[in-house]
DNA sequence: TTCGGAAACCTTTTCGAAATTTCTGCGTAA
DNA sequence: TTACGCAGAAATTTCGAAAAGGTTTCCGAA
């Protein structure tokens, strides 16, 4: 297991093992549910105990890792039934961070969302191999920007936490389901119905998205 | 500063200054934004740095303390705007999960709402010397059973989080209203309208429950 | 006086070994 | 066969000192 990982650019040890476990949780190259045991990723990142506990602390912050007094860390554990709960509450904090942002959205944030929308409408048209290499994130910066005007940090917190994981199930259960096939028509949708100021409309709309997405990761759950 | 702490009870030492700070921080002990220095705690729990390091590591889980890379850790800060936006998401949450519940709910629930409402009730009834000794634990207690019937481990979460924080903020900024004068009536009418089954009054009066508490804690953040 | 820089000081961060606890495998007794 | 217990091994937790980085103070030059 001899891989070396670059820590550079953080400012201290702790942030790039931390930032180094997380990406590796994120991508499922650590199995869930499976030991972290100190002394072994001490030695991959060549540091010392209390440097990868911290690190190992902090990742519990986000849900990712858990631990149990006197006998170490895990990676969370993943189950059909917390991603169900975990889809629910996505849903119900995307809709309202819509709902607020449509109530304080001011021009700014339409013409962020309008250009937003414009890059992905272009990538969702081109050809397959160039959707693959900037849709993932053109994606997500649509979705921020649908949102971007509801300024509440406590949700923007849970926002994140929820996508985060949402992207960890993705990952572990549908890795090659890189863009639904007909998510362009949904974004066209909501783009409309945000421009309309439509609540309802956009309620409706970002929860038959979401779902649609998830029965994906839930069938790859399932399978296994 | 010397003061002897009991951290006996607990599994590891950092459990005990984990949750022995933790109070600290909730009872307004550890004033906001104020800087926690691992030399100082080290000295004051009697334990080693990398103890206290992890303890507060894990209150950055919380949101309860902060850290900014080599400049160690503070207190969290607070603020009217940061309290109002979490006013709003608790809002938020308590409706759905009360909505979830009302949903999900089957006769244990409804027994042991009914059973909660009782004893917070009587209390509310009584003289103020064992309102002040009991009320805060058994509105905690009717407020949990109205909604333990949603079974979403994520919208329990996020409630929790939130929980934490109007408790800290309560104590910060309004450590005189240990009961609002008409949360009687309050709890009453929410309690007839789960009986009732309905969502809509349930909604509307949660919300203005809290919004009530919370110009408390507004005018008391103001006046500082 | 004001500014720049450097030294002294303080704090955070990091490490590795020691102490403590849990896990594992094996032998013994019921 | 199953249960129990007890070493030995393995892993977690804890400590305190040393290294690294930030902050303050003070001195001299402009």
């Amino acid at each position: 297991m001899a891989y070396e990982r670059n820590l550079d650019g953080y400012k201290t040890a702790i942030e790039g093992v931390y930032a180094d476990l997380r990406d590796s949780l994120l991508r499922g190259e650590i199995a869930p549910a499976s030991r972290l045991r100190v002394e072994e990723l001490r030695t991959r990142y060549d540091v010392g105990a209390s440097t990868v506990r911290e690190a190992l602390s902090r990742l519990m912050a986000e849900n990712l890792v858990t631990s149990e007094g006197q006998r170490g860390f895990r990676a969370a554990h993943v189950s059909l039934t917390d991603f169900r709960e975990l889809v629910d509450t996505r849903c119900m904090i995307e809709e309202q961070a819509l709902r607020q942002s449509i109530i304080k959205g001011d021009d700014q944030w339409e013409a962020d969302l309008v250009a937003a929308h414009h890059r992905l409408a272009r990538i969702e048209a081109a050809v397959p191999a160039e959707r693959a290499l900037h849709w993932e994130q053109a994606n997500r910066d649509f979705h921020d920007a649908t949102v971007s005007a509801h300024g509440n940090r406590w949700l923007g917190a849970m926002r994140d936490l929820h996508q985060t994981h949402w992207v960890r199930y993705m990952t572990i259960a549908a890795p090659w389901r890189r863009m639904p096939i007909d998510s362009r028509a949904d974004h066209q949708a909501i783009f409309d119905a945000l421009m309309d100021r439509n609540s309802e409309l956009v309620a409706a709309l970002i929860n038959r998205h979401f779902r649609k997405h998830a029965s994906a990761v839930e069938a790859g759950l399932t399978r296994k």
